[in-house]
DNA sequence: ATTAAATTAGGAATTATTCCTAATTTTAGA
DNA sequence: TCTAAAATTAGGAATAATTCCTAATTTAAT
């Protein structure tokens, strides 16, 4: 199969019970608590490798760390410009949408069901508020 | 007015002027050109009060550096997941997306206008088949 | 079993970006 | 216009995240 190592399957499994969109250095934190020979860059090379098998997504972020979702089922992520909080949400791209990107990009790309929509999350409204 | 420094006009000015998605350091290259004497600092600085701004956008990156992009109208970005190519496409967000939404998250946050859809250019699915 | 290919740990190196400081420029008010 | 306060600058040091390097080990294939 695809995963081999015994510290490939760990971080995966790690990386699948974790619901927070954790980032690389907050994945490697429980890796090592479960096998703490595990290196870093054990950690980042096999998130990169499970990225590209597609097992798990990267979220890039405005600032800060990269952060990482497994791909439990279809659903996207809105992101706070502000703070960088993640949410999720369920939507698949409708097909007009996909035929409108289509056609404005002569079908130069694939769409792959990953979208990132901005925003700014109400603590972060609130306190530019205040100011 | 918001810009009252001689740099950060000659900064803003080259980013409106490059329509090619830069970096950073791209951008520093180009206002190097203008005015040798912009140190590298003050563009990062000025780029995020831009950012801040709301005058120029940021495309965080799956890798490698983050982009810019001045707003001259709204426009949303695809971009490759393999090797970073950015597109632009136009779209609204519809108000039945911003529905459901706004439903999902109960109102929690704001959107900001500001998309990025994932997808693999037709030059790296190519070059995927290849292999 | 044997060999080739893949992976690892650990740390060094790299890269992009932010931070620091003293000097300069800009702004706002009298 | 003059003056004081606030903002900004250049230049380089510092930081932080990630990638790279190497010899040793593990895994896979025959």
């Amino acid at each position: 199969m695809n995963n081999y190592s015994k510290q490939r399957e760990i971080i995966l499994n790690v990386i699948k019970d974790m619901h927070t969109h954790p980032t690389a250095e907050e994945i490697y934190e429980k890796v090592h608590d479960v096998d703490e020979k595990i290196s870093k860059s054990t950690v980042y090379r096999n998130i990169n490798i499970l990225v590209d098998n597609g097992k798990i997504r990267k979220i890039s972020m405005p600032s800060g760390s990269d952060r990482y979702d497994y791909f439990h089922k279809i659903h996207n992520h809105i992101v706070c410009e502000k703070c960088g909080k993640v949410f999720d949400f369920n939507f698949e791209i409708p097909k007009e949408l996909r035929e409108v990107i289509n056609s404005q990009l002569h079908n130069k790309i694939t769409l792959t069901d990953n979208i990132k929509i901005n925003g700014i999350c109400n603590d972060c409204m609130d306190s530019s508020k205040i100011k």
